[in-house]
RNA sequence: UGGGGUGUCGUCAAGCGGUAAGACACAGGUCUUUGGAACCUGGACUCGGAGGUUCGAAUCCUCCCACCCCAGCCA
C-alpha cells in the first residue's frame, strides 16, 4: 500500500480489529473495501468512508478494495463508475489491481442462490410487490408467510432458472429467503433475495433478467473478496443478522465482521446521493462538480485540496452517534493546508480608482514581495507599481466608522510592500454620490521600509498598478443552504437554498504575475482569502478564480458588532 | 407500540471504577508591512434524568426520558 495517512486516534472500529489481532480471528489479515454503488458522484461523506477503510487497510498492513457495488441497473452508469476511480485517486489512494465490480460476481451469486433452494432455505415468491408489503406486517405485528413459501425445492429450483431465462415480466416473482415472518426484525421476514428486471446493465448488458438484491450480494462479494471487516454505516445494523444468516447457511469459510459507523453530516449542505441528484437535477447547481457541491469533484474544482479533506476526515473521528458536523472544521483544514502551500499574490476584487498625486506620471517601480511570509524557500516576484492604481472599494470610508484602521480623509496607511500614502481628496459622480477615484500623496522615506520618524499609520491595505494589473472574473462561493441542517427543517429542502450562494464578479483586477495562471492552481490573495484558477471555465484570455474560502476574518465580526 | 442503535462543553470527540484529553468554534491578550499566520490565556464544579452498588461512578446495576434507523422487488 503506497499511501501512509495513519489516523492519529484510534476509534471502536480499530479497537475492534486490536482484538481480532489478538485472538487470531482472521489469522491477523485486514482485508477492507470501499464498496460505491455507481449511481452518482461521490461526496465528503463517502470521503469518510474511504480514509477510514484504505486508513485502516494501510495501517495494519492489509488491503483495501475498491469494490462497485453495481447490482441495480437502473441509474448505474460508466460515468460514475469513472467519476468514483477518478475521485478515489485524487484523494490519494490506491488499490493496486483490485478494482472489482459485484456483477462480475453474478454467477456466483446465482451459483449461491440455488444451493439455497436446494437447501429449502429460499423460495420463489409469486405475490406482487404489493402483497408481499401487505403481508409483511408492522413495526408491532408480525408478517403472514406467503402461500408460496412451502413449494417443492423442485419447483423453486425450476422456477428459478426460468426467472433467469428470462420468462417472466418484472415483478412476476422473486427469490425470497425462508427465515422467519414473525421476527421483530423486519428485514429477516422472509427478505427478497433476487427480483425480476428486464432492463440492461451498464455491464453485463442483457445477460441477466435477475438481478440480486444488496443482502444478497454483499455478504457474498465480501467473502468472496475475503474481506475481514465490511465496514459499513448505521442504517445497515439492522441488516447484520441477515449477513450473517446468509454466510452461515452456505457455510462459506470467509465470514467477515460487519461493523456500522455513523455516517457524516455537514452543516449547511446536504450529503445524501438522493438529494444531490436532484440538485444537480433541477439545474439548482451547474452540475456535480458545481464548486458549492459537497462532491469530491465540486470540492476539488473549487480548490479544496486532497490533504485538506484527508486530514478533516481524519479529525472528524469515527464513531456512532449522530453526528453534525461543523462546516467551519472543513474550513479550517483547507485554510490550514493552504495557508502553508499558497504563494501569495495581491488581487482587487472591486476597484477603487487611487491616484498618488506628487508620484512622477511616467515612473514605474517594482517592489519585491514575498511568496510566503514565513517560507522564504517559495522565492519572491517583482510587482510593478505607478501613480495609478486600485484599491479595494471596502478598503475606504468617507466617514470611517470606530475601529476602522484603513483609508479615509485625513488618514494615512502602508500600501503592502511600498509607500505610506496620505489621503489627499476624493471624486464623486455628481449623478450617484458614489465615490470614483481617491487622491493621496505618497512619502518616498517610506519605500518598503518602516517611517524614519517612527509614526504609526492606520493600518496595510493591498492594491495593483491600474496600467499593468490584468482583469479577471471572481466566483465568490458561500454555503449552499442558509440553514445548518436543512433536511431537519419544514418542508422542501430546496426552500433552503441560499440565494447569495455564488456572487461573480468579472471586473477584478491583478498583479501581472498571475498572467497564465495554470488552471487549478491555488493562491492567496492578501487579505482576501485562498484562491484557485477554475480548471474549466479559466483560459488564458479570460482569468476565472473561485474563491476557495476566505482568510480567517476579524474584521467583518468587529465591524457587524460596530455596527449594532 | 416491536426490534436495532445513540445520549460527555456551542459542534465533534477521548474516557473502559481512582476523581472530565484534544480539536473546531467562541472570548481575551502578545506579535505582525496580510485585521492572515504564529504564540499565550480562559472557560463542562460536571457527563440525558432519577435512584442504587462502592472508600470512590461519566464508567457497574435498576428504572425513566430524548433522539436516530427498520414495514423498497433501493443501497
Amino acid at each position: 500500500m503506497a499511501q501512509a495517512h495513519f489516523s492519529s486516534s484510534s476509534d471502536f472500529v480499530r479497537e475492534i480489529i486490536e482484538e481480532h489481532m489478538k485472538t487470531n480471528r482472521f489469522q491477523g489479515r485486514v482485508a477492507t473495501r470501499f464498496p460505491p454503488e455507481p449511481n452518482g458522484y461521490l461526496h465528503i461523506g463517502h470521503a469518510k468512508s474511504v480514509c477510514l477503510n484504505f486508513g485502516i487497510a494501510a495501517q495494519y498492513g492489509g488491503t483495501c478494495n475498491l469494490r462497485m457495488d453495481d447490482t441495480d441497473p437502473s441509474g448505474e452508469s460508466l460515468e460514475y463508475v469513472e467519476s468514483i476511480i477518478n475521485d478515489v485517486r485524487w484523494l490519494g489512494f490506491d488499490w493496486e489491481d483490485r478494482l472489482f465490480y459485484a456483477s462480475d460476481y453474478f454467477e456466483q451469486l446465482y451459483q449461491c442462490a440455488v444451493r439455497l433452494i436446494k437447501n429449502g432455505n429460499a423460495y420463489v415468491c409469486s405475490l406482487s410487490a404489493d402483497e408481499i408489503r401487505e403481508r409483511r406486517g408492522t413495526l408491532t405485528e408480525p408478517g403472514k408467510e406467503s402461500p408460496y413459501r412451502n413449494r417443492s425445492n423442485e419447483e423453486n429450483l425450476h422456477l428459478f432458472e426460468r426467472m433467469r431465462a428470462g420468462e417472466f415480466e418484472d415483478g412476476t416473482h422473486v427469490l425470497r429467503a425462508k427465515i422467519d415472518m414473525a421476527s421483530p426484525n423486519i428485514t429477516m421476514r422472509d427478505p427478497v433475495l433476487y427480483r425480476i428486471k428486464r432492463a440492461t446493465h451498464y455491464r453485463t448488458g442483457g445477460q441477466w433478467r435477475i438481478y440480486p438484491m444488496y443482502d444478497f450480494a454483499h455478504c457474498l462479494s465480501d467473502s468472496i473478496e475475503k474481506i475481514t471487516h465490511s465496514i459499513c454505516t448505521l442504517e445497515f445494523e439492522n441488516n447484520r443478522p441477515l449477513y450473517d444468516w446468509i454466510l452461515d447457511q452456505l457455510k462459506l469459510d470467509s465470514h467477515p465482521r460487519q461493523i456500522e459507523f455513523a455516517r457524516l453530516n455537514l452543516s449547511y449542505t446536504v450529503l445524501s446521493k438522493r438529494r444531490l441528484i436532484e440538485l444537480v437535477g433541477k439545474g439548482s447547481v451547474t452540475g456535480w462538480d458545481d464548486p458549492r457541491m459537497p462532491t469530491i469533484a465540486g470540492m476539488r474544482r473549487r480548490g479544496y485540496t486532497p490533504d485538506a479533506i484527508r486530514n478533516f476526515c481524519d479529525r472528524i473521528g469515527v464513531a456512532k452517534n449522530d453526528s453534525l458536523i461543523d462546516m467551519a472544521l472543513l474550513e479550517h483544514c483547507v485554510r490550514e493546508d493552504l495557508n502553508e502551500r499558497a504563494p501569495r499574490v495581491l488581487g482587487v476584487l472591486r476597484p477603487l480608482r487611487l491616484v498618488i498625486d506628487n508620484y512622477p506620471e511616467d515612473q514605474v517601480e517594482e517592489f519585491e514581495c514575498f511568496n510566503h511570509p514565513q517560507n522564504s524557500a517559495m522565492g519572491s516576484r517583482k510587482v510593478p507599481f505607478s501613480r495609478v492604481l486600485y484599491i479595494e472599494q471596502d478598503d475606504f470610508q468617507e466617514n470611517p466608522q470606530r475601529k476602522f484602521n484603513r483609508l479615509g480623509p485625513g488618514r494615512e496607511v502602508r500600501l503592502r510592500y511600498s509607500y505610506i500614502i496620505k489621503y489627499a481628496s476624493m471624486v464623486k459622480d455628481e449623478q450617484t454620490g458614489e465615490i470614483t477615484e481617491v487622491h493621496c500623496t505618497y512619502d518616498p522615506e517610506t519605500r518598503n521600509a518602516p517611517p524614519p520618524d517612527g509614526r504609526k499609520v492606520e493600518g496595510v491595505i493591498h492594491w495593483v498598478s491600474a496600467e499593468h494589473s490584468i482583469s479577471a472574473e471572481a466566483r465568490l462561493y458561500d454555503r449552499l443552504f442558509q440553514v445548518a441542517n436543512p433536511l431537519g427543517e419544514e418542508g422542501d429542502f430546496t426552500k433552503y437554498l441560499n440565494p447569495k450562494s455564488l456572487e461573480r464578479i468579472d471586473s477584478c483586477r491583478l498583479e501581472p504575475s498571475l498572467k497564465g495562471a495554470a488552471p487549478g492552481s491555488r493562491y492567496q490573495f492578501e487579505r482576501l482569502g485562498y484562491f484557485c484558477v477554475d480548471p474549466i471555465d479559466s483560459s488564458p484570455g479570460g482569468l476565472v478564480l473561485n474563491r476557495i474560502v476566505t482568510l480567517r476574518d476579524s474584521w467583518t465580526k468587529v465591524a457587524s458588532r460596530e455596527n449594532k
